[in-house]
DNA sequence: GCGACAG
DNA sequence: ATCTTGTCGC
């Protein structure tokens, strides 16, 4: 749990999460297998999503998973769908679940593209739209919060950054 | 100048 | 993402 100090900015989104995900990658260092991040990987403008960001600074493979695209021209490619580059390199493949819905995985760091697929449908349950680690984890954290903002009372881990970190003037 | 735009 | 009232499906 941390106060975020960043405004959310597509194509920047970790330089706001990455001050919450760090800590966690720090205290969980060497017990990561995989990581499988809300977000995508290298399917964004520069290659280099949040996922891609947690995989480098942990050095541990990560997948991006979103729920909607930020980057990538979409192709068919025979039943598939993917997300090309400006280049052609293929950065996602689209993923539909019950209703419409679909996800975005995307490779993040240290896994490929295929192999970043097969785990995350590894990973989903029938009847739900993402995979199981991104479901509980924001399941888990939805009804922490609404806990915490019921009671006033925070856990440990709380952390407030400085009252005086206003970065209005380098953005908006 | 006009769209597009992870969470 | 968040907020919020009513509503649809299992």
């Amino acid at each position: 749990m941390r106060i975020v100090c960043i405004p959310y900015i597509p194509g920047l989104l970790a330089f706001r999460e990455m001050a919450v995900l760090g800590p966690i990658i720090a205290r969980l260092r060497n017990q990561v297998d995989l990581y499988v991040v809300d977000g995508h990987g290298i399917a964004h403008p520069r290659r280099f999503g949040i996922a891609s960001h947690v995989g480098v600074v942990s050095d541990t493979p990560s997948i991006g998973v979103a729920k909607k695209r930020l980057y990538g021209k979409e192709i068919a490619e025979g039943p598939l769908r993917l997300l090309v580059g400006d280049n052609g390199e293929k950065i996602a493949a689209i993923i539909e679940s019950s209703r419409g819905k679909e996800i975005y995985v995307s490779p993040g760091h240290r896994i490929s593209l295929d192999s970043a697929v097969r785990l995350v449908k590894s990973m989903l349950k029938p009847g739900s739209r993402l995979p199981e680690p991104t479901r509980i984890a924001d399941a888990v954290s939805k009804r922490i919060r609404r806990e915490v903002k019921r009671t006033g009372i925070a856990r440990p881990g709380f952390i407030e950054c400085s009252s005086s970190m206003s970065l209005d003037r380098f953005f908006g």
